[in-house]
DNA sequence: TTAACATATGCATATATAATTATATGATTA
DNA sequence: TAATCATATAATTATATATGCATATGTTAA
């Protein structure tokens, strides 16, 4: 039952929650992640970090960038099942779908992300 | 989304978990639920409060005895599918499995159950 | 090897929430 | 009406955890 509660505490995080809506489909480096949410990266960063450590994701680092996915075993089997009940339930939810669109934009974007604006339009360096 | 993160908050407390379990197929007095649980029963009826304040239990008065059973709507059918897969994860969990043997065993009582012992034996009287 | 970049993490803080104990509420029965 | 019983709730305490800010780590490029 410790493990079903834990997944429970995981989805009922709402940065974690929508972390793991975007992976469903997708591998997606730290980046892509806090600019789809429109987030800090030591947010998404620190929540990645208790999803790698409960088994639900795994990383693979490609140079620079670190990427994000969901990592199959026997535990995600459950929570895959739940994820698919939910993006059923959460058709029409306005966060949910504007975290999808804004990935949709930056899907092919890696370079064009800035910590500081977390998307900036054409690639600019920060002000500091 | 609040709504999903709620539900998901509302699972992930072990004693709460624990009652919607039993509840699934049936409905139940207070007394039987913290005597099925072991529990103490201001814990219980704390757990109680917050279900049915979030309208996923509704209450039934019958003399003495308040009972309890899932509130069937909108928001609940999903919490059904969800608690349908999970009593499969679960198949074979040992706080399951004994919250449901116990629950088998006092199904019939509600006279004997004391809030001072949980259950007593032939419904003795608490000792102070 | 230095600078720039992507990501991770330590620390401090704020907030939420569960449990216990004691007591209140409301119904029944003597 | 008084006593008893089932349940609810208030107050306190303890604990967990999310976030922001600052900084550390590790990689690439100049």
């Amino acid at each position: 039952m410790v493990e079903v509660l834990n997944l429970f505490g995981i989805l009922s995080d709402k940065t974690r929650l929508r972390i793991l809506l975007l992976l469903l489909n997708n591998e997606l480096c730290v980046c892509q992640i806090y600019a789809a949410l429109d987030m800090s990266q030591p947010r998404v960063s620190r929540q990645l970090a208790i999803l790698k450590q409960s088994r639900i994701i795994k990383a693979r680092r490609e140079g620079k960038w670190i990427h994000y996915k969901i990592d199959e075993n026997e535990y995600t089997k459950h929570l895959l099942s739940i994820l698919f009940l939910l993006s059923d339930w959460l058709d029409g939810d306005e966060v949910f779908n504007n975290d999808k669109s804004m990935l949709q934009k930056i899907s092919s974007m890696k370079n064009e992300i800035s910590s500081c604006g977390y998307l900036l339009a054409g690639g600019e360096k920060c002000e500091e």
